[in-house]
DNA sequence: TGGGTAAGTCAGCAAGCGTTTACATCTAGC
DNA sequence: GCTAGATGTAAACGCTTGCTGACTTACCCA
């Protein structure tokens, strides 16, 4: 195997939205952030169980000793994949107006490309089994639900609050299974197909149903 | 060790591995059903690559090598746990009324216990990565809209097909969703401990929502 | 311009996986 | 009661997995 001295500058994909320009050849955080976003494609779209580091590694272009280096273990990872994601989603649909919220649903659904939103929802269903990954997706999805049914006028402390929040809950579980229904192992069709516009009308359908706007 | 006479009772209920049920000590039939019951727990709630056939195996308190001779491999094993699932579901859900399909959906979410139907449900978004199961669900998930949709009064061949059919895989996405929100590894609440109750409601406005009465 | 260290590489280990093989034991039919 | 085949068992096999430790290479700064 002769060490070749071609640049290996590769498909400098991901030119980020943060240092796009060059890119130094040694970089600990472009790294992670190639090896987060590869992992939670694979995670999102094979499940946590089916998705080897050595699969990550190739995705990200990167050596597979770096996953422990820079996350500790495979489930280190994942947890940053979990609490990345959650980030992301607060930050996305954290200021949707009330009378947005399907379409706003609509478009993480149909996602923006294969490494799209979409996958961000469909990691929410994958468990590693590990209690800590655990915890973190059930306070996502806790934040979540709860941001949903706040857009649609909830309050905490409001009676019946508990019937709300189960409300929101089935339309995050709508959205989700969604996302999973159209993913690349199951591509159930119409579904797998429809459009961002296709969406949008169930959708707001489903969730003036489920949380009536004031 | 008892020494009874095995009764001729070949469609014996499984013995909830506690009841001492008459059984013949050695029954090919009834083997394969305790590896198919363990095998759709198992699946449904950690998924195909985070179960291994030695847990199925022990839980059906069964050797491990009877797998590959009932079923050729861990596959073939979940291919037919695909096939009971669809056949029961097909079984349960086909002469639902159509008033009362929101009804029929809080029953198979809510289970009937921890063996109970939500499991089927959860199954249906588990992949093995196998073509062949991808190809069982995708269709046990197509007849089932297809069956929900025209419990609703839907046509094939009326106009605007597609988008009803759209809509009745939208409400199929939710049940399923819910279904794993509700399962061990995430329990999202309130939602996963809504009783059947509490969660026709909901589920009445979004599929009348979702699928307008006739 | 060197040297210290961060960043990346490589080969391999121990454990666990699905599966197979060779064998033991039970059951049914005569 | 005997025997052939059905049923169940035990012990591996070959392979893949996540992870590690010793190593090399590139970068930054004095």
């Amino acid at each position: 195997m002769t060490a070749e001295r071609p640049a290996p500058v590769s498909s400098e994909t991901v030119p980020a939205a943060s240092a796009p320009a060059r890119r130094r050849r040694r970089d600990a955080s472009q790294t992670r952030q190639l090896l987060l976003d590869a992992a939670r494609r694979r995670f999102a779209r094979d499940g946590y169980a089916a998705t080897t580091v050595r699969d990550i590694a190739d995705d990200a272009g990167v050596n597979v000793a770096l996953i422990s280096r820079y996350f500790s273990s495979k489930e280190g990872l994942f947890e940053a994949c979990l609490r990345a994601a959650g980030d992301e989603l607060r930050r996305t649909t954290g200021q949707t107006p009330a009378d947005q919220v399907p379409e706003a649903i609509a478009r993480h659904i149909a996602g923006l490309g294969a490494a799209g939103l979409s996958s961000q929802l469909a990691l929410l269903l994958r468990s590693s089994g590990d209690a800590a990954a655990d915890e973190i997706r059930r306070g996502v999805l806790s934040r979540s639900s709860e941001q949903l049914a706040a857009a649609r006028g909830w309050r905490p402390d409001e009676p019946g609050s508990e019937q709300t929040l189960l409300r929101a809950q089935m339309a995050i579980a709508a959205a989700i299974g969604a996302a999973v229904l159209r993913s690349s192992s199951i591509q159930l069709e119409p579904l797998s197909s429809a459009t961002e516009q296709d969406l949008v009308g169930p959708l707001r359908d489903l969730v003036d149903a489920l949380l009536p706007p004031a």
